[in-house]
DNA sequence: GGTGTCGTGCTGTCTGACAGGTTCACGCGA
DNA sequence: TCGCGTGAACCTGTCAGACAGCACGACACC
């Protein structure tokens, strides 16, 4: 019942934010009793994909099962510090094996981002602008080191808030990437990739050396 | 107590392998029902820690939490891909930010792989050295990144086999690598990992595109 | 010596119960 | 009518006790 329940979550038949029945209703709905449940539900708070609340109920965090990047605190420098040994090398990959598909997506992407207003959706279009680079690579690797980086950096409101600033700079950067990638260039790609982490790591820079903030 | 027992595993203070206190004797030592040890041990076994069998008990399998580069599937070729990216910046780093400390544990591993005649036990060490390098860089994601990188790398006989066949070219290269650490040579760290890494990935080149064995 | 059986210990699951936190609606008073 | 307090309903957290199934070792028997 636990392959069940987590397949339900990380297919998003449930989506992240909303609130599982309760463990009684998930112990009739299943035929077994609440220990199973409650036993199933504590694997998913520990694989992150749950959080349960003493007389509200249990909820859905996150649709994928978080890396230890993400459970770990890594400071500010860490994730900034990181992030370009790994984007920039992902989008060169992205230029050489890149489908029809995944550039229908990012271009979707790239166009939403160009219309929206509202800061905290324009950083989440940014995250997913960078994890399906990664995964345009073709290599698993980075894009679940990628995703992980992003997420962790979700915990991080006061760097959110600085990427946010630089919107409409980064708007310029990222279909400048996107053209890279359409025309199959490695070397442009990664060029752009640099340019537009580089910028950001200036607009980061005033962070220091600051601690996360959990 | 889920944080007390983890702790204690992660510290090492129950090796790798052993078996735990039965669930009774856990619920006795802690002073809370079973429900509750369960519970705690259904949370490490979800993060990769532990595996309980029926009838025998719960075992510590691993000393660390498993990132989802563990859990996931990924093929030889998206690891020898993404390693350079991460490790040879990583020794750039470790060069300028390591400690005495660093360098006597890394002189010490250098020193015993010499000697090492067992090819697993000097696969062992050759992950030791480069989680240990990574760890040295004082970046977090790094040291996350590599640790599971070479986890994910453990569950592929095939590749371990070629990285033993070619443990006395290897050793030179550690110690090249460990030479321009000692110096505080950003730049000579990170091209000694770059030369040992591409050799390494010369010799798994034979490997091409083939799936992981699981 | 080899083999089969039994007992012990452990996990897996169920039942029923109670304490404490959360939320919401109802009713009372201003 | 509006504001507020109270209480019921629901939820999770934890406990105790019980039984079935599996694994393993000891012991008796052949």
């Amino acid at each position: 019942m636990l392959a069940d329940l987590r397949s339900e979550i990380e297919s998003g038949t449930v989506p992240v934010g909303s609130r599982l029945p309760s463990e009684s209703a998930l112990a009739a709905r299943y035929g077994v009793s609440r220990s199973v449940v409650r036993e199933a539900l504590r694997s998913c708070a520990a694989l992150g994909l749950t959080e349960t609340h003493t007389g509200k109920g249990t909820f859905v965090v996150s649709g994928r099962v978080s890396g230890d990047l993400v459970l770990g605190r890594y400071s500010a420098r860490d994730l900034t510090e990181a992030r370009p040994h790994i984007e920039i090398p992902a989008a060169g990959l992205a230029a050489v094996r890149r489908s029809e598909e995944d550039l229908a997506t990012l271009r979707g992407i790239v166009a939403d981002m160009a219309l929206e207003d509202d800061p905290a959706a324009w950083v989440a279009l940014d995250a997913t602008f960078h994890c399906h680079i990664a995964r345009t690579s073709g290599n698993k690797v980075f894009e679940s080191v990628v995703t992980d980086l992003r997420e962790a950096l979700a915990h991080q409101s006061e760097t959110l808030n600085l990427i946010a600033d630089r919107q409409h700079a980064s708007d310029l950067e990222h279909q400048k990437i996107l053209a890279a990638i359409e025309a199959g260039s490695a070397e442009l790609a990664s060029a752009a990739m640099a340019e537009h982490l580089e910028a950001v790591g200036r607009a980061l820079g005033s962070l220091g050396s600051s601690p996360p903030e959990g």
